[in-house]
RNA sequence: GGCCUCAUCGUCUAGCGGCUAGGACACUGGGUUCUCAUCCCAGCAACCGGAGUUCGAUUCUCCGUGAGGUCACCA
């Protein structure tokens, strides 16, 4: 048995959202876990479209996530190069061959004829095939115009790792181009002479070419090629359900959700969970534990809808597992500018309390701020509570009066407030509710919290005294 | 329109002839001395329709229906 060889080929012409880098991720599982290797083609033959930083944006969004490539563009291999626009005399050794064999011929017509055979061919409402209108006698190619494969129409039945048994008809084999008039091969060309030049064994790609695969199968035959496995990927679907996962619909760059602190092991779990899973009732896995447990054949022939909130309660969970030391690490980047100056011990302990409610780690500045900086006083959270805005104010004033002669003779350990709490909690005869969520707005001015003794040891006397007499003298 | 693919809770899915159709996310209710969150418990919620095969169909077959994809000198 060969070496398992699959290979990631987008186009540079954007980034990547989560379908394009499904399909990465599935090849690399495959290459990963037998042992094999992973290759990065760049497919740039469509000079128009182009987009000049997508080749790095691309790079960088495999790296994030950590599905390194074995060979490809920056790193090199033994088929080099792998960026399509600079193999162009292997496409057209290949064309030649098919010229000699008759397979392929210059294409006499202008877009504006070829157009017109399209146009008659739906008034009359039949499919168009542009083998009907195929030259008898063309002139030899002389590269100024593109160059046809000329198919031998048939029926086919073939074998998808994901799909299973597919068939077709011929009328869905054609005549279709394989050089382009500037010179440079089509996608249905370049990928086949690439996938064969590159010994690659495995195709995964999206649905959208399951109407070019006989087509395929035709040119494979014409050059004595036997196709590698063919792996047909449903499509992601975006956040309606229906229509697949678009850039133009407003697909995210998979790039951002790194920024937001969306962690790659979760990314990585989530997306492969995306219309693939192991039979168990296992909901997130490890990056080896994928590598181990993905097979093909378990991916799913529907389309998947792309849900954030799954992906928020895996990236959460992943979190909250992480030693806050490791969390600390990669949270780095996402203090707000207000921590500027605070400790790293006193930043690591803050992380501690809101560890467990963060989602993704963009969101620790909002919920950390009041830990680096005085908020404003807001009163309407205290004349919004149900239970404090029946105390009149003298009465709030009296009750965090007695909080602070109290807490001044904490040495700030958790369980020595936790203990004057309890005590305070006796000794005024009031309930948690109205005491701690008084001193917890006195002392955060914040809608939210994490737990008060800790919220208070972590802020320390100084600060619990100074908010507390602000409140105090503003009541 | 032709060709192709798909179809289980709102979402991701398990199921590969016999199950009270399972799990998870989300949601709802309750508990954990304040809030938010975590954690625990409980609840809500699905086999697209119709024939056929079979003792028995979510599962197999066919026909519908619905959804998607594709019919480029884009990939």
């Amino acid at each position: 048995m060969t070496e398992v060889r699959t290979r990631f080929a987008p186009s540079p012409t954007g980034y990547l959202h989560v379908g394009g880098i499904r399909t990465a991720l599935f090849g690399w599982l495959l290459a990963r876990q037998d042992d094999g290797q992973f290759i990065l083609r760049l497919e740039d033959t469509d000079r128009q479209r182009e987009v000049k930083e997508a080749k790095d944006h691309i790079i960088n969004s495999l790296d994030a996530l950590g599905l390194k490539y074995d060979e490809g563009p920056n790193k090199g291999g033994p088929y080099a190069p792998y960026i399509q626009s600079e193999r162009l005399d292997i496409y057209h050794n290949w064309a030649n061959k098919l010229i000699s064999s008759g397979r392929a011929y210059a294409d006499p017509y202008s877009t504006e004829e070829v157009q017109a055979f399209r146009e008659e061919a739906a008034k009359n409402k039949r499919p168009f095939l542009y083998r009907n209108h195929r030259p008898d006698n063309p002139s030899p190619w002389d590269g100024s115009t593109p160059l046809r494969f000329k198919s031998e129409p048939k029926a086919y039945a073939w074998h998808d790792a994901v799909m299973g048994e597919l068939n077709s008809s011929e009328e869905a084999i054609d005549d279709f181009i394989l050089v382009k008039s500037d010179g440079f091969p089509t996608y249905n060309f370049a990928h086949i002479v690439d996938d064969c030049e590159m010994k690659i064994t495995h195709i995964l790609r999206g649905q959208e070419f399951l109407p070019s695969v006989p087509n395929y199968l035709n040119l494979y035959e014409a050059l004595g090629l036997t196709p590698p496995i063919l792996a047909t990927l449903p499509h992601v679907l975006g956040p309606d359900g229906k229509k697949k996962l678009s850039k133009r619909d407003g697909a995210r760059d998979i790039l951002d959700y790194i920024k937001l602190g969306y962690l790659p092991e979760a990314l990585i779990s989530f997306i492969a969970t995306l219309g693939w899973n192991d039979g168990s009732e296992q909901e997130i896995f490890t990056r080896d534990e994928l590598i181990k447990k993905f097979s093909l054949d378990r991916v799913g022939r529907a389309g998947a809808q792309f849900d954030e909130r799954r992906l928020n309660w895996i990236n959460g969970n992943l979190i909250r597992q992480m030693d806050l030391n490791e969390l600390y690490n990669v949270a780095s980047q996402y203090w707000p500018t207000e921590a500027d100056g605070f400790s790293d011990s006193y930043k690591m302990e803050v992380l501690g309390l809101i560890q467990e409610r963060l989602k993704f780690l963009a969101e620790i500045p909002e919920l950390s701020r009041f830990f680096f900086v005085d908020l404003p006083l807001d009163p309407t959270l205290i004349s919004e509570h149900k239970q404090l805005s029946k105390l009149s104010n003298a009465e709030l004033k009296e009750i965090l009066i007695r909080v602070k002669s109290s807490l001044e003779q904490s040495d700030y350990t958790i369980d020595d407030i936790t203990n004057r709490l309890n005590s305070l909690l006796t000794d005024t005869g009031l309930k948690p509710v109205v005491l701690f969520s008084l001193i917890r707005i006195a002392t955060t001015q914040a809608p939210a919290s994490p737990s008060l003794a800790g919220s208070l040891s972590v802020l320390g006397k100084d600060k619990v005294n100074a908010r507390l007499t602000d409140q105090i003298n503003n009541l």
